[in-house]
DNA sequence: GCCTGATAGTGTGATTGTCACACCCAAGCA
DNA sequence: TGCTTGGGTGTGACAATCACACTATCAGGC
């Protein structure tokens, strides 16, 4: 659509790109979306979603949200920058600076191979992720750092569990980011001392043993403590 | 030097600058480094220092450090990455890119007014920064906020004073980033309980009154305290 | 040389938060 | 019905945090 045309400038120009990082969470393990290259450099290999931006037409973060959308079909989910990657060389191709978003999804809202078309995307367990084009390893590691770090001081772990989840759930996700075990009694009454919690009154089913009660992150609580000049801190 | 020569590519593409925040700290307030504009938009305005990338030549950082050398001569600071900013019309002409820094140095490291040449470069207070240029006024809040944030876990402070520093200073530069005020007790004893503090037996000379014995932080001992899995936090 | 104003430096006790720890309970399944 | 699996609950020891007030030292002015 459109004559096909070319664009003028007096000094060489970047493209710039945007990559998104999206965990997911899966009852026992963090999981990152992946999509397999369909093009030239590093065709058939493992890399983040990602592409792009509408230069003079939208934001970065709209870019973001676009080519997500667009690749995996993933909606309604935390997305936030990361870092911006612009080594010259990390293109083969020609100087490309890359803007790297990091998303949170609850796994369990999106049915398991979402594709709407294109190139498969697919979930891949954190420890088992390939070797990635380009520099995209390093954007993971970074990714990885930020969000272990950032789940102990923001209340980011909700936006992995589904809705409702029993404590049991959020405690492996805590355990998990911060690579070590944590006391069950003490990590009840520290969460639920907050506040932040609301309790169903509903319990798992389907489940070989007891059932457990289920939760809900109260959003509105927790806005109001942080109001307040308290902050979450796990 | 060189022909005069054009450059064109299949697509638009968006032009990439580094800004850089640069904060000094000047015994009891937080200052931001600004140049007037000399060139169109926002002529004569206050603006944030920065400048286009050199594509295909150097990365983000190279960049955001050779503008901060050619533009205010200062050396030696703490930089890191701030965030990337890309509204389509943040920049009246076209769709530029700008990557952040956020930079610390210590203000007595360099003469009053270092500018090597060009535009003029300025100490501005930070509660009397005037409206600035493009959305500098933005990334000047987010930066803000980071620093506040980041002094109260991170060393950084250190990279503000001066290399010997009485604690009378470092507090000061605390209860500026929390907004509140502290014990001075309190503070001493948790400071110097760290252990990554080096006490130098000097005193400060000519003040007008009893004399401050001076520190040094001694960056070896707070490595290797979190190598141990401490972590700073005041 | 002595008085004054300004800031440096120092310890304790009360309170609060953090941590480690073990047992009984409910439900599904064989 | 009993075995297995994980759910749910309280207390006491210890450590960290907080609030708090006085004496010491220096420079400058009188």
């Amino acid at each position: 659509m459109g004559t096909p045309r070319t664009y003028t400038y007096d000094y060489p120009m970047p493209a710039v790109t945007v990559d998104c990082v999206v965990f997911g969470w899966d009852d026992n393990d963090l999981h990152v979306l992946l999509i397999e290259r369909g093009e030239k450099p590093y065709e058939g290999q493992a890399a983040l979603p990602g592409g792009f931006i509408q230069v003079g037409r939208e934001s970065l973060e709209q870019a973001a949200r676009r080519e997500l959308e667009e690749e995996t079909g993933i909606r309604n989910y935390h997305l936030e920058q990361l870092g911006t990657f612009g080594n010259p060389d990390r293109d083969p191709r020609y100087h490309v600076v890359t803007v790297a978003y990091f998303a949170l999804v609850r796994k369990s809202d999106h049915r398991p191979r979402g594709g709407t078309d294109a190139r498969s995307a697919a979930w891949c367990p954190l420890d088992e992720v390939p070797s990635l084009a380009f520099d995209h390893d390093e954007i993971l590691a970074v990714a990885k750092k930020r969000l272990y770090g950032k789940l102990r001081y923001k209340p980011l772990g909700f936006q992995l569990l589904p809705r409702k989840f029993p404590l049991r759930d959020l405690q492996r996700l805590y355990e998990t980011a911060s690579g070590g075990e944590v006391d069950k009694r003490n990590f009840r009454k520290k969460v639920l001392e907050m506040g932040i919690l609301e309790d169903l009154n509903e319990t798992e089913s389907d489940v070989a043993h007891r059932a457990a009660r289920l939760y809900r992150f109260n959003e509105s609580a927790y806005r109001k403590r942080s109001r307040d000049g308290w902050h979450f801190e796990l």
